[in-house]
DNA sequence: GTCTATACGCAGATAGAC
DNA sequence: GTCTATCTGCGTATAGAC
């Protein structure tokens, strides 16, 4: 998920604010810290971003760029489309999996400052009109229950996220003393939301 | 959801924390803030709570022993369990339209400090081991798919919450142009999710 | 109990040497 | 480009008068 690679010194920065941008936010973040993370001076920072505003910025346009592509396409593939919903929600809970911080960052992020994120968002024209009409088509076809679209991107989405963004809280109502189970429990979801998903929206073969 | 009324001292800067505390956050929030919006002094606010940190857990324990209990015994009413998972549907959307800010405020908290969320919550042994008995029992009795009762109580309160959590990002996600609808959207997901939820677990009865 | 004035530390930002 | 040293403002917290 990271092309940041070279360790020139802005890479160096770019990578270390990442890190810590997405573990603390844009407010908990502190500049001492990021410039420890990447081994240089706090004063570089200021000189390659000029402020921690700008870098903020920097990472963050970044990260929203990254994450919404790869996942939309594979919806608008010609598989059929219990197997579109299926891979979807492996490839979005190992994507999580691996990025276990992004959701909680995210969902602070967006709320903080939601005016910005509307404004550098709104020009990405994430577009899932595509996405919805090909959902429409298939309750035209009798695959799946008549619903609104809306709401079957929102389930999906809501069900891989949530668990990740609310994991402190949700390990203990789940799971209390035995909390450990609980990235286990996260695994193993890819499979039982695909079950849950396709036992509430596919209709039987006629 | 708040009994904080009389006009003293001490409940007026109660009232202000909540409100400035919930929308801004612990790391967000000033103390001028509080004390404006109670329309006291700064200094007061140390006098009566020490440290801005001992006036926000005042604040967020008080917020957490609100939120469960009201919501688990519905759960375990005698009502047929479709009926029971309606309802419980509705209360909560209800809960969160009238408390919109709630959902990203507490994900928030917890992801910051999920040392002190831990402790403060486990004193409150909020069990759901009851519900999840009753879940198995509907399964033994063939009333409802077998399936793991922790998913379901995952998916019902990602479902719900989410949609109030994410509200920046998924209002132009999933309407564009047309913000406005999302509130309607919200509300009419009370029925939606209810549809989602039965379709998906809800077996004939044979 | 409530106020005004002030101390204090922290974190972002800048100056200037090398 | 990179560093050390320093400035500056903000926000929590305290002192002390009333």
């Amino acid at each position: 998920m990271n092309e940041i690679k070279k360790d020139n010194t802005e890479d160096k920065i770019l990578k270390a604010a990442k890190t810590i941008f997405i573990r603390k936010g844009m407010e908990g973040a502190r500049m001492q810290e990021i410039a420890d993370e990447a081994g240089i001076n706090k004063a570089l920072l200021h000189y390659y971003f000029r402020s921690k505003q700008k870098l903020f910025e920097a990472i963050f346009v970044n990260l929203l760029t990254q994450i919404f592509p790869n996942i939309t396409t594979l919806l608008l593939s010609d598989k059929p489309i219990e197997e579109k919903i299926g891979l979807f929600i492996e490839k979005y809970i190992d994507m999580l999996l691996q990025n276990p911080y992004l959701p909680a960052f995210v969902l602070k992020e967006i709320n903080r400052d939601s005016d910005f994120f509307e404004k550098t968002f709104s020009n990405r024209k994430i577009d899932l009109n595509l996405i919805f009409n090909m959902l429409e088509k298939e309750m035209e076809a009798g695959n799946i229950r008549k619903m609104n679209p809306r709401d079957i991107m929102a389930n999906l989405l809501a069900m891989c996220i949530f668990p990740f963004a609310a994991k402190p809280m949700l390990k203990l109502l789940l799971f209390g003393e035995n909390h450990q189970q609980y990235d286990q429990f996260l695994e193993e979801r890819k499979s039982t939301i695909k079950e849950f998903v396709l036992n509430s929206i596919v209709l039987p073969k006629s």
